[in-house]
RNA sequence: GCUGGGGUAGCUCAGUUGGUAGAGCACGGCCCUGAAAAGGCCGGUGUCGGCAGUUCAACUCUGCCCCCCAGCA
């Protein structure tokens, strides 16, 4: 049993032709999305709702609410048991989604270290904040040469996490870090040790064609009631985790419910967001182990999915 | 029509006391090991409104013209 995989980024028609692929191979459908998880979050996320939920059985949507933090293993462990399942029924399990750090965490997997500990961060944080990311960086460089020459001073994120990991494991990072190992080999995209067997599918498109679709994609989402979601989001900033109020389609919002730009305005720079956003995934997909699959402008969808059901999805 | 302000990167604008120009955003590439739709790094871009004059040299000074904005008629 193998996993069928659909790369594609925000806008890209990957849902649409996950779900046409899941009828013809009669297999259920786990979204591989890190704002999906949680519960609230449905027209900014573009979530699959209950027809298409009715159609083909979902996986990995409204996993926890939106006060709560998820990470990467959250959702490794998830996807664990709900292929598990999946598979357990007969039936095959189709992967599709936007966040390639998922799957990396589930395909290759993550070091086995301490999970995130908000109360460190938070510390460290503020250290950055005051003496700059650079005197992290240096006092990495102290406890963890390996690790502070590859972590860029500038980069926050990252410092706080090898200061948090030191900080909890005593060990250096460095040397914890060894399952993407050979991910660059030879020219990248090759997994050393899946931890299951796969096929994957890169849906490519030209960069204009996916810009008109976000564009379309954003008016749509404004039609059905984006604005309201976005308000309940911002109304409710001080109790939702940092993840909802990071999501592409909120915070671009922001300073409109505060009063001071226009509703255009922010609409404008979500259609920036959004064509952002596709870059990096893609930046991360191409180097992913994917056949690719052109997808021209007008394409048809249930033709597309026939073809890759008898091609690729085969077997 | 008059007066004033302005025409510089795709957009918003900065700048050069004359030596052919820059920031932000956009756009593009890359990095990424428990918050990843996050975080970080790198990059190109221009007939400096047009024509003429002064000058070794004009985007910068002068003249004329065109266009935009505001006020007055």
């Amino acid at each position: 049993m193998q996993l069928r995989i659909i790369l594609g980024g925000t806008a890209s028609g990957k849902e649409r032709l996950a779900l046409e692929c899941a009828k013809l191979l009669n297999a259920e459908i786990i979204s591989v999305d890190s704002m999906k998880v949680y519960r609230g979050l449905d027209i900014a996320t573009a979530k699959a709702g209950a027809e298409e939920r009715a159609l083909v059985r979902h996986h990995g949507l409204d996993l926890v609410g939106p006060e709560e933090t998820f990470s990467a293993t959250d959702f490794a462990r998830a996807a664990d048991r709900a292929i598990a399942d999946i598979v357990s029924r007969g039936k095959i399990p189709l992967l599709s989604g936007g966040t390639a750090f998922y799957y990396k965490a589930l395909l290759e997997g993550l070091f086995a270290g301490p999970g995130a500990d908000l109360a460190l961060r938070a510390g460290l944080e503020e250290r950055a904040e005051k003496e700059g990311a650079g005197a992290l960086h240096r006092e990495l460089a102290e406890k963890d040469p390996a690790a502070a020459a590859k972590i860029h001073a500038a980069d926050t994120r990252r410092l706080v996490r090898a200061l948090e990991v030191i900080a909890l494991t005593g060990k250096p990072l460095s040397g914890q870090q060894t399952q993407w190992a050979g991910f660059h080999a030879g020219g990248g995209g090759a997994f050393a040790a899946p931890r299951y067997p796969f096929v994957m599918v890169r849906l490519v498109r030209e960069r204009s064609d996916l810009h008109q679709r976000i564009k379309a994609r954003i008016e749509r989402m404004a039609a059905r009631g984006l604005r309201e979601e976005a308000r309940r989001v911002w109304e409710n900033r001080s109790t939702y985790s940092r993840t909802p109020l990071q999501a592409v389609g909120y915070k671009e919002f922001f300073p409109y419910f505060q009063g001071g730009e226009t509703w255009e305005a922010a609409l404008e720079r979500l259609r920036h967001g959004t064509n952002r956003l596709v870059r990096s995934q893609e930046t991360w997909f191409r180097k992913f182990p994917a056949a690719e699959l052109f997808l021209a402008a007008g394409a048809e969808v249930q033709e597309v999915a026939a073809e890759l059901v008898a091609g690729c999805f085969s077997g």
